[in-house]
RNA sequence: CGGGACGUGGCGCAGUUUGGUAGCGCGCCUGCUUUGGGAGCAGGAUGUCGCAGGUUCAAAUCCUGUCGUCCCGACCA
């Protein structure tokens, strides 16, 4: 590729309509950026344009894609994008997945399904042809436009209705071959996103039925972000917050260590005990009353400084709620004094795993204004169960080398999921093993936002002027800025460089529009291209140009006739 | 879907409280001057004030409805 002659651009033809103050709707730096350059515009609310520079830098990001997928093996394909509604009736998702799937009907009134993922499509495809262990495993992908009806479109390319998705299915015979291709996958995943220039991190994610360590999430970090996270310096361990297993380290409240009712008048709230009794909140005790879904009455507690993790306790309680005033008041319990001492009868104590060690509590004493100290479990009350209960915070102990965690907020640019049989069994999607019985396939997903990566790579890589692509996906490497086309040797100078750089490969846009330097350099800057290469008349006097590197902000005068080697050089050390 | 805000030339906004000739900045067109960080002067074009009803002598402004957009929450590449 990098030896293939590439033809420049003249800007003064390129479709890139900048804009010179922030949309009012854009509040997301990716989101304005990305409109202010001139790369994409909006058609209704998540339904984007793609212009020719966001879809030069979203091809690339493809290709990127594409050579690390065929490079681990897996094989592109292409499917419809409508899907036969009859599928997803088969597979259960036509009903469970909601009104995210859009859904339509043709002239015959046959239903038909927008795909927000292909799992059925896929599954049917290979069902009928991969009919024995002796054809597996096969891992294919595509690269596709995908529609969710998103209940709340937002921030420009990151959560989009209509957006591109590298989606990917392998199907194996047994659980090692899946989670071979799993790794595998994992590991061009990672490389995926350095290649894109991403910062991110692989984060163990909410698996979800399945369970396990069967799911990894790759997080651009970014303040923007919609997930927030966990991670460890020191070992490397991460995880999303929601799913996050951690060990709390619990102060021991105040007291000799005996049971004592003391009077807390008007005290409802963690905070209030806390400083009543002159003790963090990690020192205390925090109780919720709530009711399962089979309809079991059910106390939870928390360290203090902690909240309930929902979806952790979905997993206990299924579709649970909190219980209300009167829920409360008939079950015997009072907003703000609840406590595991003197519980009434009929309800279920669940205690944070964190606390199983810890003597001498501060709780609610079942009683309105009292509290207890130096309550203990076994010797005060019984623990019905003990569970893994809270969202974990920045500061917890990291499960696997207990140094405290660091949190971040992230980005969900990829993921990669092991199924196992659901789709296969579902759909009878079954092949012969060595002794002839037929198995369903064990299957696993992985899928890379594609355009969210792209938005995600703006989000870390911009500053006050615009954006700042890395190489590997910029639209154009190079941008010549001449800043007076009339005068014969800035023209000359400027398709000299420009015919030196397409020589070698390098893809140049030409700043050759009649405007005023000041302007070009703030469009330039604001679509982001790595390098400038400014002709003007002050350096062209001692047959210089200036070489501008976007990122740093750094200038310096180069030989007119070296500049095309050096940026050449420059650029082709930075593809990835 | 719940809560909040908004809808006025291509873009950003004022005008709405208190109804009375639709305005500003940027951009656009023409000309002259300018040319290393979003130029100056002169002239010019562009609006069914989201849409539909209603009140009124008169509606961008008041009322009702409706559509759209953005932000916060619950879901996800």
């Amino acid at each position: 590729m990098s030896t293939n002659r590439t033809r420049a651009m003249n800007m003064s033809a390129l479709y890139a309509p900048t804009l010179k103050e922030d949309p009012a709707e854009a509040e997301l730096a990716s989101h304005r950026l990305l409109l202010r350059a001139g790369m994409i515009r909006k058609q209704a609310a998540g339904l984007y344009s793609y212009l020719p520079l966001a879809w030069r830098s979203l091809k690339k990001i493809e290709d990127i894609v594409r050579d690390e997928m065929d490079s681990a093996g897996a094989q592109e394909l292409l499917m419809p994008m409508v899907v036969d509604g009859g599928l997803w009736h088969e597979s259960g998702r036509w009903n469970a997945y909601g009104p995210e799937l859009m859904r339509m009907k043709d002239r015959h009134d046959r239903e038909f399904v927008l795909g927000p993922t292909h799992e059925e499509t896929i599954t049917d495809l290979v069902k009928n042809e991969l009919r024995s262990y002796k054809q597996l495993p096969v891992n294919l992908y595509q690269i596709q436009d995908k529609f969710r009806d998103e209940m709340r479109p937002r921030f420009g390319l990151m959560r989009g209705r209509e957006f591109i998705m590298k989606d990917g299915y392998s199907f194996s015979a047994t659980q090692e071959s899946l989670q071979e291709i799993y790794d595998d996958m994992k590991d061009a995943y990672a490389r995926i996103c350095e290649r894109c220039g991403l910062k991110a991190l692989p984060v163990a994610a909410d698996s979800g039925q399945i369970g396990g360590d069967t799911s990894v999430e790759f997080m651009a970090l970014a303040d923007a972000g919609e997930a927030s996270l966990v991670y460890c310096d020191a070992c490397g361990f991460a995880a999303d917050d929601e799913a996050a297993v951690t060990t709390i380290v619990v102060t021991e409240g105040p007291g000799d260590g005996t049971l004592q009712k003391v009077h807390t008048p008007g005290l409802g709230t963690i905070e209030a005990v806390a400083e009543f009794f002159g003790f963090p909140e990690n020192g205390t005790r925090k109780s919720l009353a709530l009711v399962a879904e089979d309809g079991t009455k059910v106390v939870a507690i928390v360290p203090g400084d902690h909240e309930l993790n929902e979806c952790k306790a979905e997993k206990l309680f299924g579709e649970y709620h909190m219980m209300s005033e009167e829920e409360l008041k008939e079950a015997g319990l009072f907003k703000g004094f609840i406590g595991p001492v003197n519980l009434p009868d009929g309800i279920r104590l669940v205690v944070d795993e964190s606390l199983r060690e810890s003597r001498s509590w501060v709780c609610g004493a079942n009683e309105v204004d009292y509290h207890f100290t130096g309550a203990c479990p076994d010797r005060d009350f019984t623990v019905d169960q003990w569970a893994d209960l809270v969202t974990v915070h920045e500061g917890d102990a990291c499960p696997h080398c207990g140094r405290p965690l660091k949190g971040a907020r992230g980005i969900e640019v990829s993921q990669v999921f092991q199924l196992g049989t659901k789709y296969s069994e579902a759909m009878g999607a079954t092949f012969a093993d060595e002794n002839g019985e037929e198995k369903p396939f064990i299957m696993g997903c992985y899928g890379v936002g594609v355009s969210r990566t792209l938005a995600a790579v703006v989000e870390q890589y911009n500053d006050e002027h615009g954006i700042i692509w890395p190489v590997s996906i910029a639209p154009y490497e190079v941008s010549i800025i001449p800043l007076d086309l009339k005068m014969d040797d800035c023209a000359a100078a400027c398709s000299s460089i420009a015919d030196a750089l397409c020589e070698a490969g390098i893809e140049v846009v030409i700043d050759d529009r009649d405007e005023r330097p000041g302007v070009k350099f703030a469009d330039n800057d604001l679509m982001g291209f790595p390098y400038q290469v400014i002709i003007g008349k002050r350096g062209l006097k001692n047959g210089t140009v200036e070489l501008k590197d976007r990122a740093t902000g750094e200038r310096s005068d180069i030989a007119l006739e070296d500049v095309a080697a050096k940026v050449r050089d420059l650029v082709i050390s930075q593809r990835r």
